[in-house]
DNA sequence: GATGAATGAGCCTTCATTCAT
DNA sequence: TATGAATGAAGGCTCATTCAT
């Protein structure tokens, strides 16, 4: 129920939500009160209450901005030909936005949305859209190298590249609670599982259990 | 600051910890009130804050809850004679218990105190501290591994160790939003990262990085 | 609503009551909790309830102590034969229970009891109740120096006790607010009193009053 | 910690002040609650917040606003050219001031707030400033009327200016308890206090003690 | 009588939201 | 549109009091 003319207001709403991002990414959404965004942003309470409709909007705007930022990262990846290294380019563009110090205020955010999709649907549709982009890229690229039999046809391109995707949210996940973070073993990592993943390669069944 | 004597007191603390989490899970830390707690335990204000100095104490005192459980996972590994089953057997635990439905709430929570940590230094030191334990086990398996020469010598033992952990971490947040999740897929993929280091393979290198 | 025999318990109540004094010198009346009296004295919650009906109770109960305390000053100005000394005895043994550690902590309940009187019926009548005594005793001593012809007869025995007893009053207070206090300062100003009323002197009349 | 706007606020603030002094004047202020306030206000909780940090800064600011009140009768006194009359001038003017009805109300709060000097330094602070006022303005008449040779030499200034606010004080006491008060006794009380310090009277030595 | 864990009404305070200017 | 003082529901927490042991 924003109060104003969506047209006349973007920059406004950029504004805003530039500041809530600030104030998100250092307090959660729960200890960010709306004075904080206020302060941050200069604005005042009518102002912000124009531009969105309440607290949640607001955070909901958020996600949707993440959601934007993250999906101009896997585009990089379709000019590549090879697909093996599409999907390391893909990696590698992750690690590089995983480093920076803008990135990294964003990904902040991202965690608290992880979170508050267990329980807000909008969010939830949000997050889990922003995995299945890259999901559906990288096993697209999977699938394109099981055709230049460059990858085991046994493989679910689907299942492998959620796997991969797994891996590279639990990187951003400990970089940002500061632990020892390097890329390389994440793209020395994922080069393993991109050999393993080779034709050459004795028949990937379905994994062994060992009885306990 | 409990102020009840401790020692009568580890049953009821439980109890209330026990009603706590099953808020937490429902509706993440914030939204949930000490009003719900009351009414999930069947007690009283008074007694609660009897035995918890405040509502911040108690979500620590959950996440110490937590850890303790994650730590009961990770000891299981240590029976297996074959590192490298070792480390299979650790993550068929750590997927079993995502499975089971106890487990899931456990990690609902859990997610809740992962985004948490970005502004609670004792939370914060609780979730690192709960994937050390985990890196160092598994590290330590690898060590062993390469010691029999299951494993390339080139391999960084806690660094790759803290990639598989990253793994399991982004499995279990998928798990969380109700994603496709099938432990086989986990486990076939580890299988394919450990067969990756065998040292018969050609010999693992600074990961290839291409110019972009 | 004590429900224990009173006969058995006055030890007990005075063991609460002691603790409860040093609690409400430290603290005042309202700021004091029962459990602080509880930590000071020892005893349980329930035990003071079997002794006091209330918080409220245990505060009646106090004043009545400071009662009895001053009630026993006054009794020692009865010995001396002169009525003018015996005015200065009172006022003496009067400042040197103020300069005492006892009677200071005493006091300083006594003022939260001058400010509860405001609100209390039941400790107004004894606040009051507590100065009519030795307003009634000094001016029935100044009586006695009318009689004797020491003390001019136009002087209202009961008015000037009051003022005689105010001026004690207000320097209690500014003792309890550890502002310089010299007993002697007092006795001076006393003596000037008193040595104003003589009948040698002038007749005292209504007060001047000088237009403004 | 007003959380609006300082200069737009005065007005409001003594709105609020005047509301909360008409509660603490009935209830003290430990019985009265915010929503008594809020009640006699017609304001909300937030708005009162929004103009003092808290319950504890109302009564900080209630007690500078008594404190105002009382320096302002005092600077009356100040035209009158014969120093003991000038005494007997802010005489008239406190117990003017304690026979009206507004002058009672805020000096039933100022008995809390004496009460309540006992434990906050802020408070106490406030209300011996409130003290030290008197006693320099009439210490400073009595040096005049020294040097004029009205008032003995042996008399310390100070000392006995002190005593003549005790007096007050203690009849500010006696009348907010509703004891019998006729401000003549007072002022005659305090010309004989005055007459006394004449230097054709005996000199006045150091009071005689009786020994016990 | 004594204990102390438990109770629950009610307090102080916050903060998302509104609306007159 | 923008402002920011005001609103008031609701939250966290306290503490006088009870009662089973």
């Amino acid at each position: 129920m924003p109060k104003v003319k969506p047209e006349t207001s973007a920059a406004r709403r950029d504004e805003i939500l530039e500041a809530a991002e600030i104030c998100f990414a250092r307090e959660g959404f729960h200890q960010t009160t709306i004075q904080h965004v206020i302060r941050q942003s200069g604005l005042s309470a009518g102002c912000i209450y124009g531009h969105f409709a309440s607290k949640d909007d607001l955070i909901r705007a958020m996600g949707e901005r993440r959601h934007a930022r993250d999906a101009a990262l896997i585009s990089l990846g379709d000019a590549t030909p090879d697909p093996l290294s599409a999907i390391r380019a893909i990696a590698r563009s992750f690690l590089e936005d995983l480093a920076s110090e803008d990135g990294l205020r964003m990904r902040r955010v991202g965690l608290q949305l992880w979170a508050e999709a267990l329980r807000s649907e909008a969010i939830h549709a949000q997050v889990t859209s922003g995995i299945h982009k890259p999901i559906a890229v990288i096993a697209q690229l999977l699938r394109r190298a099981q055709r230049l039999d460059l990858v085991n046809e046994a493989v679910d391109p689907e299942r492998f590249a959620r796997v991969i995707v797994s891996m590279f949210q639990g990187l951003a996940l400990q970089r940002l609670w500061g632990e020892p973070f390097d890329p390389a073993d994440a793209l020395q990592a994922l080069d393993v599982l991109i050999e393993g993943l080779s034709p050459r390669r004795s028949p990937i069944g379905p994994p062994r259990v060992e009885q306990a």
